[in-house]
DNA sequence: CGGCAAACCTGCGAGC
DNA sequence: TGCTCGCAGGTTTGCC
């Protein structure tokens, strides 16, 4: 489920245990992710001071004493696990295992192997081809309703795909464009360019919303930071619209029998939930 | 250039 | 029960 709030979470989840640990040992299972490993990933993150974490867009970003940086990108199917050492044996999808030096284990699994990690130094960071082009934080200033005029401006793109461009806003995937689309009462359908206006006044608070709800969901359930299952990054969470195909939507007040509730469509191949009744 | 479909890989639930 | 099919939260590539 990782988009920027699972991101988020399992990033405040691994920062308590790694964050001025040392990786007293690292164990590369299998190399082949998304992209190849870096060579000699494991002896190379070995002895290594974890100084801070830090997260871009949907990257999670170990800042090492050496001034290299360990990118790691979740995928679709990525999951970080948090265990006391010596840990659960590894499992078929248990790729790379991190012990800290006072005795944590923690483990990303990845059945899909969509994920990515990356060794680079930290002054070049910024050129990372993973990074170079994305674009703000939706949580920052940068990203105001000025801003997204301006890059909605002329495109004859549903706006539903222009939320999901990583050059535009960094972070969001399918679930929350969904969901703060309808938040901002707009429809999936409608042209970027059409958008702009009060609709991005709209969109942008919606946006803020809906990430800062779900980041404040997943850091409520990860009280004490290391659950039953050791699992950071997933937590209940009550959609609106994503995933309620026929239901009604929260704030609607028609009734779904005759309106059909919540519609699913497929926009550029990926399925979008919205109100036809609220979002226009 | 812009926008869309497909590809990457595995697991799971629905339906037969 | 067991099989096949469709679908899944991301990102890149290639085609039109």
């Amino acid at each position: 489920m990782p988009e920027l709030p699972e991101v988020e979470t399992v990033r405040r989840g691994l920062k308590p245990k790694m964050e001025g640990r040392v990786l007293a040992r690292v164990a590369v299972n299998r190399p082949d992710l998304r992209f190849p490993l870096p060579e000699d990933l494991a002896d190379r993150l070995a002895g290594r001071r974890i100084a801070a974490i830090d997260r871009r867009a949907k990257y999670l970003l170990l800042r090492l004493d050496d001034g290299m940086v360990l990118m790691i990108h979740l995928g679709m199917s990525g999951r970080m696990t948090i265990a006391a050492a010596p840990g659960p044996p590894p499992g078929p999808h248990d790729h790379v295992v991190f012990e800290t030096d006072d005795g944590w284990v923690v483990t990303f699994n990845d059945p899909r192997r969509f994920g990515m990690m990356d060794l680079v130094s930290s002054n070049a960071l910024g050129e990372h081809p993973a990074l170079a082009r994305l674009g703000p934080e939706p949580l920052s200033d940068a990203f105001d309703a000025d801003y997204l005029n301006a890059r909605l401006a002329g495109r004859f793109t549903p706006i539903k795909a222009a939320l999901l461009d990583q050059t535009l806003v960094a972070g969001l995937g399918n679930i929350y464009v969904c969901e703060a689309l309808y938040h901002a009462r707009i429809s999936p359908r409608r042209l970027a360019a059409s958008v702009a206006g009060a609709r991005a006044v709209r969109l942008v608070p919606a946006v803020k919303q809906v990430l800062a709800r779900a980041i404040e969901a997943g850091g409520s359930s990860l009280r004490d930071y290391v659950q039953a299952s050791g699992e950071l990054g997933y937590f209940q969470h009550a959609w609106a619209v994503y995933d309620r195909e026929g239901r009604a939507c929260p704030d609607c007040t028609c009734a779904p029998a005759r309106t059909g509730g919540v519609r699913r469509i497929v926009q550029s191949n990926r399925s979008t939930f919205f109100c036809p009744t609220r979002q226009r």
